[in-house]
DNA sequence: ACTGAAAGCGACCAGAT
DNA sequence: ATCTGGTCGCTTTCAGT
């Protein structure tokens, strides 16, 4: 259901998603129309789930990345995961096991927003926060 | 140093990193060229630094995702640090403060996969395994 | 499922404001 | 810094295998 094709070509365009269908058919082997219609399928499967994009945060003025892990009090799930849209410095929030339900990367400009961030989360649970050092993958 | 157009830019190739220049353009509102100018600029300066593709894990064979934090024995950061690339399971590590020193996003095929991949990992330290149920972000 | 051809559209490079 | 015009390459569709 899933070939080799189809790995190499998500492979590709993990790399680079704005290659064109003429220069991920050149990787495959495949002609740029079959490439195409494979990825077209991928697509329809819901298997690519959208094409992103890698920004470097801290040259755009938010220098500060942090992953945040919160212990909601009984009774506020709903609310906090209705409230996660409306805070732009979340990129990315999951529920996970464990003694904290959500796990959280923050983007912020500096330790005052920090301190801001934290004060809002203080009325769904009680947040704990790991500073991003560097990434190595 | 970035203005409100740039801004406007990623916001669009976040959504959708295989935008055409036109289709960027029309949303700015800004011509092709112009879009097209702006986006090498804000790759030459490595704010972009990818475009990168969102797939589904699960639908591709690997139902279980995991953050995984490693709480590194002395001496062994710069050998885990070379070991992470050959691990095909790690789709992003960052070093980070805090007891542990590693956290880790983790994809795997299922419960046997993963007590395979924490015996690799007990050779650098002390692993925590946080299931992840569902992303709400 | 893949290829190749043809038409239309976008990318890319000039040159101008 | 942005735009317009022109060329070339890519995308897209479709008939054929």
């Amino acid at each position: 259901m899933l070939d080799r094709i189809d790995r190499k070509i998500i492979e590709v365009l993990q790399q680079n998603s704005r290659a064109s269908f003429v220069e991920i058919g050149k990787q495959i082997p495949l002609s740029a129309s079959s490439a195409r219609e494979r990825i077209q399928k991928l697509e329809d499967l819901e298997i690519i789930k959208a094409y992103s994009l890698k920004v470097d945060h801290a040259k755009m003025g938010f220098g500060l990345e942090v992953f945040i892990m919160i212990k909601l009090f009984s009774g506020k799930l709903k609310s906090f995961m209705g409230a996660i849209d409306s805070f732009p410095e979340v990129k990315r929030a999951s529920r996970i096991t464990g003694s904290h339900n959500i796990h959280m990367k923050v983007v912020l400009k500096d330790q005052l927003h920090l301190q801001q961030f934290i004060d809002k989360l203080i009325n769904y649970g009680e947040p704990t926060t790991h500073l991003i050092l560097s990434e190595l993958k």
